[in-house]
DNA sequence: AAGTCTATTCTTGTATACAAAATGGCTTGA
DNA sequence: TCAAGCCATTTTGTATACAAGAATAGACTT
């Protein structure tokens, strides 16, 4: 297992994703050392290593000897985030079809019945969660531990924009849909057709990028 | 264009990185900040600034209170990674194929011309640099700059390990017709048939495999 | 003699002090 | 009145000092 001790550095880092992910800090604000220091009561030293590393994921903009700024990702941005996803889900989906385990298909099925059961009791947390082990199955599954990295990334950089397409209504219903799809088809061991499933259920088209768009100017205000 | 001035831990980062790729500190190896700091004389902060950089690249291994190892990555890890690189350049070829403009076109092409003549004049530093060229112009006309960015990233992690694999006798020309064939392809705005041809151009498989696996055990030794 | 406990030393992580560069405001001149 | 240049303040980047955890070696016990 990983080691759990973490510096103070790595949990401000934590934190600070979580403030920018939520809104707190608005896009182009200029995030000040001494004021994250006296926030977190800590001197500036680990301030500086947890904005290094935001800087490095993208979430925030190092200009030197400036600053660092919020840098939320823009309409154009967004849906190119969204089409790498849907190619990496698609690129898993395609491998695990032949490479998955017995037991991880099992996992897979039972995992998409909770997740049902959250749509039917109206449980968007639920949802939010049985989803994510849906796709976390699949990544694993491509049989590729560096795929799976790059996936749980990203996934972890669109996860704020993910969560807010979830309230479209009847969005879960139709989610569930594709994953059936999606299990479908790599019970049949058909990569090609597993791929297509998934790459639709991820990518941003049709109603799902006007929906995308509309709350991108929510946010904004 | 781009901030130019750069900070002094960014330099070492790089010198760093290249010291890492070209085998002067080995795998497994700890890198020490105070002997570090010496050696680049400066003190250990931006020493360590570079670290974490290097770390969040996966170069090395960070374990909290114990200090940054070198972490090359195994055979497993760079099949893994090669895997992914090929299904990136595939999805690039792919968008690519509709959405190229004319002058990229011809750019392609010409790169291409350039790019053979170099294999006849036995060029590889030439080879490495067209070749390289002819890459960045499908991520840049995949149309979607996260796209690009991913695949410059993994692309430049996977260098050095390219760069062995061109010494393979015969392998220059096989080269050449593997572009010729993404040429085609995307002349023909076939986008399937360009991404399956720059997947066998890229992936390691049969031969290739055996010599990049051979030239680990050298690097190794 | 081997193993363990402990003290010393070394290394990382954090705080603070200092240097250099950028921003902003003021003055001065046209 | 406006612009340009200079000074003060603010802020980032780097160096150093300090604290805390880990490695190591030596002594003591069984």
């Amino acid at each position: 297992m990983q080691n759990m001790e973490r510096k103070r550095a790595d949990r401000i880092a934590d934190d600070l994703e979580g403030l920018i992910f939520d809104g707190t800090f608005a896009d182009g604000e200029r995030l000040d050392e001494v004021q994250l220091a006296s926030r977190f009561s800590v001197s500036r030293t680990p301030i500086r290593e947890a904005l290094q590393r935001l800087a490095q994921s993208g979430l925030v903009e190092q200009i030197p000897r400036r600053g660092v700024f919020v840098r939320q990702p823009g309409p154009v941005e967004l849906i190119e985030m969204f089409e790498v996803m849907a190619e990496l889900e698609a690129v898993c989906a395609k491998l695990a079809a032949t490479r998955i385990s017995d037991e991880a298909l099992e996992d897979l099925q039972s995992t998409n019945k909770r997740c049902m059961a959250t749509v039917e009791a109206s449980d968007t947390d639920g949802y939010y969660r049985e989803n994510q082990h849906f796709h976390a199955i699949l990544y694993r599954q491509s049989g590729n531990r560096f795929l799976e990295q790059e996936c749980l990334r990203l996934q972890r950089r669109l996860q704020p924009f993910r969560r807010i397409q979830l309230r479209v209504r009847g969005r879960l219903k139709q989610s569930m849909a594709e994953h059936e799809a999606i299990v479908e088809a790599i019970k049949e061991a058909d990569g090609e057709k597993a791929a297509t499933a998934i790459r639709q259920h991820v990518s941003v088209q049709g109603e799902k990028f006007h929906h995308l768009m509309a709350s991108l100017t929510i946010a904004a205000e």
